[in-house]
DNA sequence: ATTAGTATTAACAGAGCTGTTAAATAACAT
DNA sequence: ATGTTATTTAACAGCTCTGTTAATACTAAT
């Protein structure tokens, strides 16, 4: 045992021959059992970005939580930036996806509205890191989600303008106060996305965050408190 | 010339002689003057420190604008955290400085209560990276903050509770909607915070934002809507 | 002018991080 | 079995960052 290599090799499903160009489409199907290297990899780095960042996120973390050398991380990935931009482009993707249903709705203004509010929220609930993460990349790698913009930009300023149309119709109409639909909308997602890059903070605050529930919990007076907030802006009562 | 030395070195005034046990207390009074090699460091310190966080302002970017060698940063401070607990409490006494005359005011209800939220807005309009810089240590370095919550922890909960009292007295009184008055302070620090936090990605968004009056213009706006928010969630009316 | 103490620098040491590579091992086709 | 290819590792190279040190320049007091 000259190289003092471990004693018991991992056998996982193999990979692509060359990753890069992907020869080899031997992916298994269906299979939920044993992950290949890749996709161990691909979900310690999901898991390590969104806890810590780009920065914070070392390749040999990443490696060392999917159980193999950081070696394995640039033989699949060649780069940092690389595998991160994988695992950017499919929070974006979920991200996107969570908002399909929200734009075919064409019911009553209000209702329209606050399932928009609650699905935003909802979303961010359901990843609770991808507030801070999408604003960790912002403020430290800013060229990391330039490169996204083209893709997801005009789906984002679709959204936005479709709320802010209906709240401008609303406004004109009277059937709302007087309001700027910008403004509006910032307030919306400034209150949901501050709820989760706050929640940190707010644990530290909460004196019996001992109990599991506590943040459910919070969660669901935070949103109703939310609503109520843009509500009563717009109509007086709530 | 064996050494390879800048030919002309910069006089300062000196600092004391054993920086950590200040033996000498020889600083320049009143002096607007040419500032010490210490002051010049602790103020490109804060410059940096707010701009880009604990992490990424190394010492040697700190001594460079300073006009130093980052050596120097060492011979006075002696390690990156000391300098950055100085910049850090001085950042903090500022904060808490501006929350002293909300305080004493003792006026009609919604006229305080404005004010306080007035107070803090102008607070981190005056210092615009500071809740960046905050939120930055908290999340990465959240072992410096703690450091200094014995000292800072007491005032803000007496700012926090004095706040929450009033809203309590007013809702049961019945002169305001029913609300829970955490939720109603959370409303408002969040979206005082977040205007700051995300004044960066607004820059982003806004087309015009070349000329240079464009962020007064967006910060009067900002405020007047989380007013305006508040206000309709107490009142109904604004 | 000499000297003692202060300020400053260049150079280096040590740590952690990303990315590369040669060699070892496993899987597989023949 | 044998050879070919895919996978994996240990070791290392190069970079950046913090902190230290020996040597040098400056200042002021005598």
């Amino acid at each position: 045992m000259k190289t003092g290599r471990k004693t018991s090799r991992k056998t996982r499903g193999q990979a692509s021959a060359d990753p890069f160009t992907d020869r080899q489409e031997d992916r298994i199907h269906g299979n939920p059992g044993p992950q290949t290297t890749e996709q161990a990899i691909m979900a310690a780095a999901e898991e390590l970005f969104l806890e810590k960042g780009y920065d914070r996120a070392t390749t040999v973390m990443i490696a060392g939580k999917a159980g193999v050398t950081h070696a394995m991380l640039h033989y699949y990935f060649r780069t940092k930036e690389h595998i991160f931009m994988k695992v950017l482009e499919k929070i974006l993707e979920e991200l996107m996806q969570s908002f399909r249903p929200v734009m075919l709705r064409e019911g009553a203004f209000w209702d329209t509205l606050e399932k928009g509010i609650s699905t935003h929220f909802d979303f961010l609930a359901s990843h609770p890191r991808f507030a801070f993460f999408l604003y960790d990349t912002v403020v430290h790698n800013p060229e990391l989600i330039d490169r996204m913009k083209e893709k997801f930009m005009p789906v984002i300023m679709k959204i936005l303008a479709f709320h802010i149309g209906r709240i401008r119709e609303e406004s004109e109409k009277g059937s709302i106060r007087s309001v700027d639909p910008v403004q509006l909308v910032m307030d919306i997602a400034t209150l949901n996305l501050s709820t989760f890059l706050l929640l940190p903070v707010a644990a530290g605050f909460s004196s019996g965050m001992a109990d599991a529930g506590w943040m459910r919990e919070f969660l669901d007076i935070r949103k109703a408190e939310i609503i109520a907030l843009i509500k009563s802006r717009l109509y007086g009562d709530i």
